[in-house]
DNA sequence: TGATATTCATTCGTATACAAACAATATGTG
DNA sequence: CACATATTGTTTGTATACGAATGAATATCA
């Protein structure tokens, strides 16, 4: 099944399917969108310029300090290169700080700093009217089956 | 129920707040991630080094050409600083031509050159393979009810 | 006509996002 | 111990993504 998609790939298409092929109908399109109005509803209401990336770093780091800077981007489904970015970021406002780990001298340990602990608290009902207004055009029932959905394609 | 979240959003959250709170179950962490995996489906796969956003471009050009670059922007819910790049790029790589418009001196009239679309005709059924890859996990019936929740809250 | 507003394209700055290559450090196996 | 392998963090390069500012061309309307 796989296989005979993938040799139907290599062939090539007929001008009828270019005809009926649509991106804006396909899940790529859909995601890409989606993910944008939430980003958008995140910078309009979220304070302290944060952005939703960072947003998940400091939440997520909260969660889980002291943790090496690879393992923080681990859990925030950050690339290595990604992870560096936003975590320098925060380092600079601030709201993280370093240190090396005695045990293993390849690894920065990360920890929130009061200002962190502060920003997150700071922001933290609005994160939660972030959420809400982005599944404002959902019922309950809607929420839980597009999170569950979405939780099976990632 | 709009203006109390927003002074909500204003007053500080509780300890209890704190420790409730999961960034990574919120719906902006699934969106994130779900459109990531269907970004690294789609690299996978698709061959000429293209990016869904100039898969994008270009398949929707095919359907509206001749048109403006703005105006290709806005069918592919893109940034006119976004959608110049990745013109740019495409031009770059000969997948479409610019020309001035006689009748509006503002605009950039972009059309599809020969190979654009042959690039389109060689590519159209990988991107409906990365499509069906993307949403394998589910059955049909979930597959619709997912685009239907996506499209709400676009 | 002439002032105002709108649209189009460009540019700058900042922030993801990831592949690839690299050095330093750990770890495990012989 | 020695060596292969893996992990951590860094850097570079390319590609979105968007706010904001700018300037040119066009549209609108009093």
């Amino acid at each position: 099944m796989a296989e005979a998609k993938k040799s139907d790939s290599a062939s090539h298409a007929s001008a009828s399917d270019m005809e009926t092929y649509k991106v804006d109908q396909q899940i790529g399109f859909f995601l890409r969108q989606a993910n944008q109005r939430h980003v958008a509803i995140f910078s309009a209401q979220m304070g302290d310029r944060l952005t939703t990336t960072q947003w998940a770093a400091l939440t997520k780091l909260r969660e889980i300090q002291p943790t090496s800077q690879n393992q923080l981007g681990r859990d925030t489904a950050m690339d290595v290169a990604t992870i560096k970015g936003v975590v320098d970021r925060l380092v600079k406002r601030g709201y993280v700080s370093t240190a090396p780990d005695p045990q293993d001298g390849r690894r920065l340990v990360l920890s929130l700093t009061g200002e962190g602990e502060a920003a997150i608290a700071r922001n933290l009902l609005t994160a939660v009217a972030v959420t809400e207004e982005t599944l404002s055009p959902l019922t309950s029932g809607e929420r839980m089956m597009l999170i569950e959905l979405l939780r099976k394609i990632c």
